[in-house]
DNA sequence: GTGATCACG
DNA sequence: ACGTACGTGATCACC
C-alpha cells in the first residue's frame, strides 16, 4: 500500500471556515470561529484518511510575484478583516504545538507550493490528497493527487472529491485545461480578470473544442457566438494574462524533507493547554488527558439517607446564600440539589425515606427564615418554591439574559464559561438526550453531576452576574422588573385560560368542509392531485405546468409567498383557491387541531411564558403559542370564540394604543408629534395631511393607509426598499414619503441617527429601564448585514422600551389583584395587550386597576393612552 | 434538522 | 451592486 500524504492550504480553509462559521469567541473576546472550523475540517480529513504525512501550506504576506502581476492590472486585493487576521498566528502555534509542519515561503504563494510538493510527493510514489477550498487547485489532480475541497452544509461538513477523471466528469476538461477556463472566464474570489463576457458555458465551450486559448485565438473565426469571438479576439492579451494569473508554479524553488511531515501524537500537552484557553470545549475529548479536573465533582455528594439529608438542611439554614435546584420532570420531584459554599455541594435524591413532601417542606421552610437563594430557571421552580419575597431570590439565568440577550438558551455550562471562566461538561456530554427522569433512572451518577454543578454554578456565578449587571446599569432592571416579573409570569401560566373544546372541534369541521371542497377544485384546475401544501409541487404545477408568470425565485425554486400569488390571484381563479386553501389549512391545523392538543384536564390551555427567548426584551409564548391567535381576518378571528371565562367571570381586556409611536414620541422630543398625542388626535391622519400636503379634513382613507404605513416603517428602522414593498409602490415613491416624513418630523431624524451612531460606539443599544441588545451587526464589513444592524439600532430601544413598559404593569396589575385578594386573574399578555379574567362583582375594580396601573407604568413625554373592552369570550373583546 | 410559509404584535 | 422592513412560534414538506 502507498503511504498517504495530506497537503492542506492553509489560508483558503481558515478563509472558509472564518466565512463559513457563525462568529464564535472565548470568554476573553477573542475571536476563535476560523481556527475552529479549520481544526474541524482537518480532524475530518485525519480521521478519514489516516495520513502517515501531513503539511499546512501558508501565504506569506509579503508581495508575490503572482500578486506583483496582478497589481499592475487591477489593484490589490482587499484586506484581510480584523477578526480573520488576528487568528492566523494563533492557528501557526496552535499547529506548531501539534507538531505538525508548516510550510511557508516569501515569493511564493501557498496553492504554489502545495503545486510543488504534490507533484513531487505524487513522483516518489506517494497519494496525495490537497484540501482547499480554492477549485483553482483543480488543474493539480491526478491519478494519485486528489483534490478535496470541504463545503459547509448545513452546519456538517461535506467534502467533494476530484481525481483527475472527477475533474473531467464535472467540468468536461482535464485538469491541466483548468487553467485555460479560467483564463477565459476569470475568477473574481482568486483576482483573475479572464475576458470579459465570457462566462463558465462559454469558456467551457471554446476549450472543449479548442484546447487551450492558444489554439482558440488561432482559429478565432471559427467561434460560433458572435460576441465570445469578439472578446477572445479583442482581449486575448488579458487571457494571456490571466492564463499567467491562474497557473500554479509547480517547480517552486524550496528544499521540502518529508521526514518533517511525518505525522506524530498531535495531542500534546502545549496544544492541550491552547485547546483550553481558546475554549474548544468538545475537541479537548480528544486528549488522553482528563476533560475537566475532577476536583469539582469530588466535593459533589449524592444524599440518600434522611439523617444526611436533614443535617444539610440545617446547615443552610445558617448561611446567607445558597444555591439551590428544584428538579422536576413531569410534575414528579426528582430531588433537589442545593451548594452551601464552593465546596459542600449536595444532590438530595426524593426516594426512601426522602419523600418529596418532605424535601418541599424543608425548603420551604428554608426560604422562610429569609436567606438569599440562587437558582437557574426560577419559574419553572416555583410550583415547589414558596417564595416569599422576590428578593431574596436571584435567578442567574435571567440576569445572563439580561447581560446577552441574544444567546438561545443559558445552560450552567454556559453561565460557567461566560462567568466562572472555567470549562464545565455540557449536559448533552453527561446525559445525553435523556430527561431528568430518564437519566434518575438510567444515568443516576451522571444525574447527580449535573445537578450538582447546577447549584455550584447558580452559587458561585450570582455575585459575578451582580457586579456585571451593575457595571451594566441594568441592575434595577433585574431587580424591580425581571425578577418580580418571574412570579407575574409563573401566576399565568398557573391559571391559564379555559377553552371550549367542544366549539373548537366544531370550527375544525367547518373547515374541513370547505378545505375538501377546495381541494377538488384545485386538482380539477391544475389536471392532477398533488400535495398542495408543498410549496415546491406547489410551485412546480403554477409556475411549470400552467405557466403562469412568476415573479420572485427562492433558493429552492418557485417562490408561492401570499404576496407573490396576490398579484395573480385577480387573474387566476386556482390562485384564489390556493390562498383560501392555505388560510383554512393554517387555521384547522396550527389552531383548531393544535390548540386542542394543550387543553389539560382543568379544560384549561396553560402556555409557557419565555422570559429569555427575545433580543428585544419582549415575552414569548408556547406549547401553545397564545401570541399569535388570528384577528386580523374574520374567519381566523371567530377562533376567539372558544377562549371564555369561566363561570360568573367576563374577559375585561386592555391594550395600549399605539404604544411603540408613543415611545418614539418620547425618544425624540419631537413637538409635532408630542403635540399630537397630548392633544388625542388622529396620529396616521395627521402624519397623512403633512406628507402628502393634504388639508386634514381632506385626506382620504388611502392616503391615510399609505401614513400608517410609513409610521410603522419609521419603528422597524425605515428603508424605502421595505416601504415600497409593503404598499407595492415604487422605491422612489417610497423614498419620497420618507423624506417628507422626516421633514415633517425633524427630530425623528435626528433620534433614529443618533441611535445608530450611539449604538456603533458602544456596540448595543439601550432602552428608558437600560435594557441592553447588542448589534455586533454594527461593525459588520457587509453591507446587508450592517443595513440589518441599523435597522435594530432603530427598533430596538423602542421596542425594548415598550415590552419594559408592558412589564411593568403586567406586574403592578397582578400585585394588586393578588394584595386586594381579589378573584380576577391576569391570564395572558399579547406585547401590547392583557386580558384579564374578571369575577362579575369585580368588573368595575379590575377596569380601575388596569387603567391607574397601565397608565402610570411609565411617565413619557406623551400620555399612555389604553383601549380597553370587556365580553363573555375573547372575540368579544374588541 | 432546515426552509418556506403564515399567524400575531 | 449589494437585497431589506422589527420581533416572535408552529406546522409542513423534505432531506
Amino acid at each position: 500500500m502507498k503511504e498517504k500524504i495530506v497537503l492542506i492550504d492553509g489560508h483558503s480553509i481558515l478563509n472558509r471556515a472564518f466565512y463559513g462559521i457563525p462568529d464564535l469567541t472565548n470568554s476573553s473576546g477573542f475571536h476563535t470561529n476560523a481556527i475552529y472550523g479549520f481544526l474541524n475540517i482537518m480532524f475530518k480529513i485525519l480521521s478519514e484518511e489516516a495520513p502517515q504525512y501531513l503539511t499546512v501550506a501558508f501565504d506569506v504576506s509579503a508581495p508575490t510575484f503572482r500578486h506583483e502581476l496582478f497589481k499592475e492590472y487591477k489593484g490589490t486585493r482587499k484586506p484581510m478583516p480584523q477578526e480573520l487576521r488576528e487568528q492566523v498566528p494563533v492557528i501557526k502555534d496552535l499547529l506548531k504545538a501539534m507538531r505538525i509542519n508548516i510550510i511557508e515561503k516569501a515569493g511564493y504563494e501557498a496553492d504554489d507550493l502545495l503545486g510543488t510538493i504534490s507533484k513531487q510527493s505524487s513522483k516518489q510514489g506517494f497519494e496525495v490528497s490537497v484540501i482547499s477550498g480554492d477549485r483553482d487547485l483543480l488543474q493539480l489532480a491526478e491519478e494519485d493527487i486528489k483534490i478535496r475541497i470541504p463545503k459547509t452544509k448545513r452546519g456538517t461538513t461535506e467534502i467533494e472529491d476530484y481525481n483527475a477523471k472527477d475533474v473531467l466528469e464535472a467540468y468536461q476538461v482535464t485538469p491541466l485545461q483548468i487553467i485555460e477556463l479560467k483564463a477565459l472566464m476569470g475568477d473574481t474570489a482568486d483576482n483573475i480578470p479572464g475576458v470579459p463576457g465570457i462566462g463558465e458555458k462559454t469558456a467551457t465551450k471554446i476549450i472543449v473544442e479548442y484546447g487551450n486559448i492558444e489554439n482558440a485565438f488561432a482559429h478565432a473565426d471559427e467561434i460560433k457566438p458572435n460576441k465570445a469571438r469578439e472578446a477572445l479576439m479583442e482581449n486575448y492579451d488579458k487571457a494571456r494574462l490571466s492564463k499567467t494569473l491562474a497557473t500554479i508554479d509547480i517547480n517552486c524553488d524550496i528544499q521540502y524533507s518529508i521526514e518533517n511531515a511525518k505525522l506524530g501524537n498531535i495531542y500534546t500537552d502545549q496544544a492541550y493547554q491552547m485547546f483550553k484557553e481558546l475554549e474548544f470545549k468538545n475537541l479537548l475529548n480528544r486528549f488522553d488527558a482528563p476533560v475537566n479536573d475532577n476536583t469539582l465533582e469530588e466535593v459533589f455528594k449524592t444524599i440518600t439517607m434522611l439523617d444526611e439529608a436533614e443535617n444539610i438542611m440545617n446547615q443552610a439554614k445558617k448561611c446567607d446564600r445558597i444555591g439551590i435546584q428544584m428538579i422536576v420532570d413531569k410534575e414528579r420531584l426528582i430531588g433537589t440539589s442545593i451548594a452551601l459554599s464552593e465546596t459542600q455541594v449536595y444532590f438530595i435524591v426524593a426516594e426512601g425515606f426522602i419523600t418529596t413532601e418532605y424535601i418541599a417542606d424543608r425548603v420551604n421552610e428554608i426560604l422562610n427564615s429569609s436567606i438569599s437563594i440562587s437558582t437557574i430557571g426560577l419559574k419553572e421552580q416555583l410550583r415547589i418554591l414558596q417564595i416569599s419575597d422576590i428578593n431574596q431570590c436571584f435567578d442567574v439565568e435571567i440576569g445572563a439574559y439580561l447581560l446577552n440577550p441574544m444567546n438561545p438558551i443559558y445552560p450552567y455550562s454556559d453561565l460557567a464559561k461566560e462567568y466562572l471562566g472555567f470549562i464545565l461538561p455540557e449536559r448533552e456530554e453527561l446525559l445525553g438526550k435523556l430527561s431528568y427522569l430518564d437519566a434518575y433512572e438510567q444515568k443516576p451518577q451522571e444525574l447527580s453531576k449535573v445537578v450538582c454543578y447546577m447549584s455550584y454554578v447558580a452559587l458561585m456565578s450570582a455575585g459575578v452576574i451582580e457586579d456585571r449587571l451593575k457595571a451594566a446599569g441594568e441592575w434595577d432592571l433585574f431587580k424591580k422588573i425581571e425578577m418580580p416579573l418571574i412570579v407575574t409570569l409563573h401566576d399565568m401560566e398557573t391559571t391559564g385560560i379555559a377553552v371550549e373544546k367542544d366549539e373548537l372541534k366544531e370550527y375544525g369541521n367547518q373547515l374541513s368542509v370547505r378545505i375538501i371542497e377546495l381541494e377538488k377544485q384545485i386538482y380539477q384546475l391544475s389536471g392532477e392531485e398533488f400535495n398542495i401544501n408543498s410549496p415546491k409541487q406547489l410551485g412546480e404545477i403554477l409556475f411549470g405546468k400552467l405557466g403562469l408568470p412568476n415573479g420572485k425565485k427562492t433558493k429552492t425554486g418557485y417562490s408561492t409567498a401570499a404576496d407573490v400569488l396576490e398579484k395573480l390571484e385577480a387573474d387566476y381563479e386556482i390562485v384564489a383557491l390556493i390562498l383560501e386553501y392555505r388560510q383554512l389549512t393554517k387555521l384547522k391545523s396550527t389552531y383548531a387541531d393544535g390548540l386542542a392538543n394543550y387543553i389539560e384536564a382543568d379544560g384549561r390551555i396553560h402556555s409557557n411564558f419565555n422570559q429569555t427567548i427575545t433580543a428585544t426584551g419582549r415575552i414569548s409564548s408556547t406549547e401553545p403559542n397564545l401570541q399569535n391567535i388570528p384577528i386580523r381576518m374574520e374567519l381566523g378571528r371567530l377562533i376567539r370564540k372558544v377562549f371564555i371565562p369561566k363561570e360568573d367571570y367576563v374577559f375585561v381586556d386592555a391594550d395600549y394604543s399605539q404604544i411603540e409611536l408613543r415611545v418614539l414620541a418620547h425618544f425624540s422630543g419631537d413637538k409635532k408629534l408630542i403635540q399630537a398625542y397630548r392633544e388625542e388626535q388622529d396620529i396616521h391622519k395627521i402624519t397623512a395631511s403633512e406628507v402628502f400636503h393634504t388639508p386634514l379634513e381632506e385626506v382620504t382613507s388611502l392616503q391615510r393607509r399609505n401614513a400608517k404605513a410609513v409610521n410603522f416603517g419609521i419603528v422597524y428602522g425605515i428603508s424605502s426598499f421595505g416601504l415600497s414593498q409593503d404598499l407595492s409602490i415604487s422605491r422612489k415613491e417610497a423614498s419620497e414619503y420618507i423624506e417628507k416624513y422626516f421633514e415633517t418630523y425633524p427630530r425623528v431624524k435626528e433620534f433614529l441617527d443618533e441611535a445608530v451612531m450611539k449604538a456603533k460606539q458602544e456596540g448595543y443599544s439601550t432602552t428608558i429601564f437600560g435594557r441592553i441588545r447588542p448589534i455586533p451587526e454594527l461593525k459588520s464589513s457587509n453591507f446587508m448585514q450592517r443595513s440589518f444592524g441599523e435597522r435594530v439600532a432603530m427598533n430596538a430601544p423602542i421596542q425594548g422600551t415598550a415590552a419594559d413598559i408592558i412589564k411593568i404593569a403586567m406586574i403592578r396589575v397582578n400585585d394588586r389583584l393578588k394584595s386586594e385578594s381579589m378573584k380576577s386573574k391576569l391570564i395572558l399578555q399579547v406585547h401590547d395587550e392583557l386580558l384579564i379574567e374578571a369575577h362579575k362583582d369585580e368588573i368595575d375594580k379590575v377596569k380601575e386597576i388596569l387603567n391607574c396601573e397601565m397608565h402610570g407604568a411609565a411617565n413619557l413625554l406623551v400620555p399612555l393612552e389604553i383601549d380597553m373592552s370587556t365580553g363573555n369570550n375573547w372575540y368579544e373583546t374588541k
